[in-house]
DNA sequence: TAATAATCGAGACGGTACGTCTTGTCTTCGT
DNA sequence: ACGAAGACAAGACGTACCGTCTCGATTATTA
């Protein structure tokens, strides 16, 4: 056992660098984000940053992770198509217009052109703990709801897609169509 | 009515750009790749490239478009099942190997970023015409197919949202099991 | 032959960058000067300035070496004694008050840090030819002077050492008596 | 009066500091020596360095002061030219060669751009007690040599401008011949 | 024999210059 | 008028060192 000698990391510019993330990824979004500013902003030095994140990805992934599964918590509806259409609705809205969102989706992007972040985001699985609950609340009515990884990208996939690729949440009208031939093709 | 007058387009350099592109994406990927170096590599000078184009992602769209639908097309199949999943394991091997189809993940990835490369993505809606073709062949067996947009969304959603942020394909299996699901939910 | 291609080399971004390491040295000193802030106060871009010269020991040398040799012109006076004795009080001047004369000191201690920079100033060796000047005055009446290396060594010397180690001219009573007992030396 | 309380200065660290110096102006040379590397060499905390020295001349200037007059100390010969003359190869070996000859170079090229480093070198003045135990020597047959400033400056002089612009000690050959002319006035 | 207090090595801190890179524009000459 | 070549201003990149600070541990003196 090694007892840490030095000075100790300082949790307040941690937090400092975190809540800048938070902020500049609403006001100039993520592509105008870097380093520089929001070192600048943390009132922290940049190599201070570069100290224990390597990019702003990284720095975006630890901010916005626990953020995420608790905003998308959704109470328990009546009914099974209730509990997934809800859910949906609020994932729209979470995807479209909440900051840890947007983050989410810019790290997607990010993803596809950085192997390094591919690999954060695949391990966070931001979207498959929220999921995997509420289709635990529908698992009764739907025996043949194949294994968690296949039902959450049937879930949660179209929806995804169609803001990943459009920029837009799909009508609710749509939502509540999806949702009920999942269950139809579960039961 | 203005004749255009001076040297006109060289067809020679437009091509000479999109091969770069073509060339480059496989070479050092989507992020390595700057309008510097693909004028570099076109052998053209810089102001020519940006006179044509605004961005690497107008240029790669142009140089991609067409591949996809045509490397997309799938041989009808005697059964609906075996239609839709040919389809999901020839789109899923698109996603993950074949240019095309990185080049796609790259702009979508950009289009969380920048919203004129959103536009561009969300216009060129590249996967909508070769699943619509395939999705022609099941519906006669499938009454209850929504629209195309939510049918497209339903069924290459789960498939490309696992590309994306896994950076891997769906298991075949699993793509069995989706486009089971989906044509008893249609049926 | 090659016919230089491009956009040529801009003649006022040269300029303007000569004239702010002037303006610089004498504001904030050649220790404060950087790269960044005479790119800064030239109005030109970064690389802009790296491109042409390698640090500021060049630029430097560049912008005050022509200035030297005009200011450190002098007069014949009647008498040899007076012809020395005038030189090294202008001298002793240029040396601890005239921007030319403080960056010529700057630059000789920089070579003492630097290998490139010790090359530059033993290849402009600055004094020599106004030294020369004056000695070729007093020649006739001092058959004795050795060749000019050593001469403008015997001359000048005593002064610039006495300037680097303590920053103040030699007083100009000690100069004349200097200048008199070379003089006497060399008859 | 205080008697002072508290651990008392380690003696180890001030010469692991000052042996550090010494190693790593001949390992990496004055302009690479930091700091940092100053007090990782010597085994030592950096504030331990700053407690107790304000930079790297003022350590210098600690480490290599002894050396220097020691080093120079030369034996009488037994005529006035040959004294002179032994004191001046000598004085042109330890500036171009030996250790603590660089550092002084170093110094003297330092204090041109730091004020305080210029003071340190001011007060040290290194070559004065040794060149003036040369001097005295030849006092008695150079009834007409100058106050000692004025004669130090007029001996060492050109031979130290010579090394500081040109790196180079001056030739024997030349140093032979500057001593006889000094001689000669001051006869 | 404690308590006190200044030292020690280690290393993180905010800050800033470094030299390189890419961006998108511009200028020049040749086609 | 368009082509290539390449310089331009701008500014982010990630690294290095600066001098300061905060630790826990050590070592004398003083009580």
């Amino acid at each position: 056992m090694t007892t840490p000698t030095g000075r100790p990391r300082s949790e307040q510019a941690r937090q400092a660098v975190l809540d800048a993330v938070d902020d500049l990824l609403v006001e100039v979004g993520y592509a105008a984000m870097t380093m520089k500013n929001i070192a600048e902003r943390a009132g922290v030095g940049r190599p201070t940053v570069y100290r224990w994140w390597s990019g702003k990805a990284e720095i975006l992934i630890e901010a916005c992770t626990e953020d995420a599964i608790r905003e998308l918590a959704t109470e328990p509806q009546g009914q099974p198509r209730e509990d997934l259409d809800g859910y949906l609705v609020r994932l729209g809205h979470f995807l479209t217009v909440e900051p840890p969102g947007l983050a989410y989706r810019a790290l997607i992007g990010e993803a596809q052109h950085d192997a390094k972040v591919a690999e954060l985001v695949r391990k966070a699985d931001l979207l498959a703990p929220p999921t995997i609950t509420v289709l635990d609340r529908v698992r009764p009515q739907s025996p043949r709801m194949p294994a968690d990884g296949v039902a959450v990208a049937q879930l949660v996939g179209p929806l995804l897609t169609h803001v990943l690729t459009t920029g837009a949440p799909m009508a609710d009208e749509d939502l509540r169509r999806h949702a009920e031939i999942l269950l139809e093709g579960w039961r």
